[in-house]
DNA sequence: GATAGTTTCATACAAGTGTTTGAAATGCAA
DNA sequence: TTGCATTTCAAACACTTGTATGAAACTATC
């Protein structure tokens, strides 16, 4: 293999259009012409335009998953096989909140491009994040062995409202800026964090008679 | 106008069509041979492929916003001008949660049609949702009277995170049941509700002290 | 039952898409 | 240099897409 300048400088165009453009309205067409390379350089590396758009999305995954896992193995090493609930869903939220929000003008190409896959939820991108399961398990087993009182079905859904305000404030995070007449701040991250963490944490550790509703469903 | 025949054939083949296999690959040919019309029909009732997904749209969360709104004056009337938190989030998550969620086998279409418009997001749609912002207006409005003691900043924070529960789960509900092994019943949706309000609900009303976490946040 | 307005239809259009091809250029080893 | 594999390139291919057209069929009114 020669030099990846031609790989890489696809991978590099398609990103900051996708990121900025969205994956709907840009064609391999446009990307080639940013990139500077010919329009069969896209199909001979990386064999589609699927395979192109897979490609860009697991680099980045795995790159926060990593981020995630390494900030949860070192909390549970310094609990001695249990960390504190707070603890984990910051590893679970912090990585992926940090590396999407902030000061807008600042944001990296890969957080904005990894802010639309997240938005437009294209084909090849569904395919991948399917397979995000056996990873989201490890936390699941975390969040266990942190609160052993707790039943599975309360671990899974704080887990699942842990990801659901991670998520739907990095998608929604021009509408809450506007609904709350920039009263919510984005930028300053770790507040964001702390505020996610902060309601998850109460979620899964609330005494099941603390409120009305909560009882209602345990009671069932 | 003669009989709409034709036309509400449409609007019926695309919102099944839609439902079933998304809006990424659902042509225009595809509707028309399911509804059993010409080809041109569509571009002669709607103008254009977009503005019947638009119309699909708009007719589904005209009648959902409808439901909430309902819901929520009846709160407020019985209330004196000001209804229980739990009350507010119940008439913000119920209804979108009660159309979306419930046993698969009998989602209606105009369920699984509104699904696939969160999971896709196609462009007419999420220039819909950007005229949403008033509707979630008035929620903010009467979470502010049920609680005057909170800031606004708390307000649309908790606000953001009960849809952020409620639109994440209908979103990943397929990942959720498998992640849990169907542990996490999703055909009870009155379950799902009160848990999303029981959490939005700690949210909105935690002491500001009563965990580190939410603490640190208060104290900038 | 002729007429005007609406609706349907087959068909064509224009444009854009990802992909393929086969030749030319390039790099590298012997 | 020669020979071989890799990489680049322009061009074309094969298709699909939403939309437009103009004639035909229909419907209701007078």
């Amino acid at each position: 293999m020669a030099s990846d300048h031609t790989r890489s400088a696809i991978l590099a165009a398609a990103e900051r259009l996708y990121a900025d453009r969205g994956f709907g309205d840009v064609t391999l067409r446009d990307i080639v012409a940013e990139a500077g390379v010919n329009l069969a350089a896209v199909n001979y590396h990386f064999g589609s335009k699927d395979e192109l758009i897979a490609e860009l999305f697991v680099t980045r995954s795995i790159a926060t998953n990593r981020e995630r896992l390494r900030e949860l193995k070192a909390a549970e090493e310094a609990g001695g096989g249990r960390a504190p609930i707070e603890v984990i869903l910051r590893a679970l939220v912090g990585p992926t909140l940090r590396g999407c929000l902030g000061p807008e003008n600042q944001r990296s190409t890969a957080a904005r491009f990894m802010i639309r896959a997240s938005i437009e939820s294209v084909p090849p991108i569904r395919r991948i994040k399917n397979r995000e399961i056996d990873h989201l398990r490890k936390f699941a087993g975390a969040m266990r062995r942190s609160l052993p009182d707790r039943s599975d079905v309360d671990i899974y859904w704080g887990l699942n409202f842990a990801l659901a305000m991670a998520h739907h404030t990095i998608r929604e995070s021009e509408r809450l800026t506007k609904l709350s007449e920039g009263k919510c701040d984005l930028d300053h991250v770790e507040d964001v964090v702390e505020r996610v963490v902060s309601v998850a944490t109460m979620a899964l550790t609330a005494g099941r008679t603390e409120t009305k509703a909560a009882s209602k469903v345990a009671a069932r």
